[in-house]
DNA sequence: CGCATTCTACGAATCATTTCGTATAATGCG
DNA sequence: CGCATTATACGAAATGATTCGTAGAATGCG
């Protein structure tokens, strides 16, 4: 039983323009068309396509009180991200969060100051058993 | 630069029959569709297909000796969840895994062995800067 | 042997996602 | 004002992923 309406999993795209929107902020299809287009290449009505579609379906929102309307994330990153990690983590990981944190954590630098972060959060988790 | 050719990232169908892969070992269309039609509704003919597809795709070998093929991934299963994990690090996690990992590991109930596990990790990747 | 069962192969429908062309409205500037 | 520029909206093509029907070959059993 959840208590918020169950959030559904971005597209691949949809993922892509939310990283945008959560690195610049509130952003006109222009400025996610060409940060976006420096990455991979891509329409600007492409761009503009989707975020429409990602307006119907309650991905973001927007203010329209500029001709360019402005668009944002209507979730929280961390929440979206949740999602991610949840479908990622039931799919390929067995249900096993914590095999995926292995596995993410493994062989990829890290700077000291962030495995000292991963450490304190471990404190805390088990601070609460 | 990379020593090993690149790795492709498998759809999320495909995704679900190495899972059952991994599980089972080795196995025929028929075990495999077993294992998954109790998941979701699924047609044996469609598990089939995919199965097929992975094959020439190179995601899976199969030994044809008895009549009923037995599939075995081709890659290890530990290479394929680090090619699923870098492709949702790249999109959804600015690049940084230890963001991933720090997300996967919060609000997850872990058990403490799993805890001491990455600890344990940790350990070992700060010993070897 | 002859039939029911179980396989593989394969084409093609269906469905989801991504892409973009075109129409048209708003804006700004010389 | 009139034109170039920049927006949105929208339809629909293109692509990718999933699904399944059907055909025909192998197998096993009475």
């Amino acid at each position: 039983m959840r208590s918020k309406a169950m959030e559904q999993k971005p597209t691949n795209s949809e993922v892509d323009i939310l990283s945008v929107l959560w690195r610049l902020g509130p952003s006109s299809v222009r400025e996610v068309y060409e940060d976006m287009n420096q990455r991979r290449e891509i329409g600007y009505t492409t761009v503009l396509k989707l975020m429409q579609i990602m307006f119907e379906k309650g991905l973001v929102t927007r203010n329209e009180d500029s001709r360019a309307h402005i668009y944002s994330p209507l979730q929280a990153q961390a929440d979206t991200q949740r999602t991610l990690i949840d479908d990622l983590v039931e799919r390929a990981f067995g249900g096993s969060a914590h095999k995926l944190a292995l596995n993410a954590l493994s062989s990829k630098k890290a700077t000291p100051e962030e495995l000292a972060e991963i450490r304190s959060l471990l404190d805390h988790l088990e601070e609460q058993k």
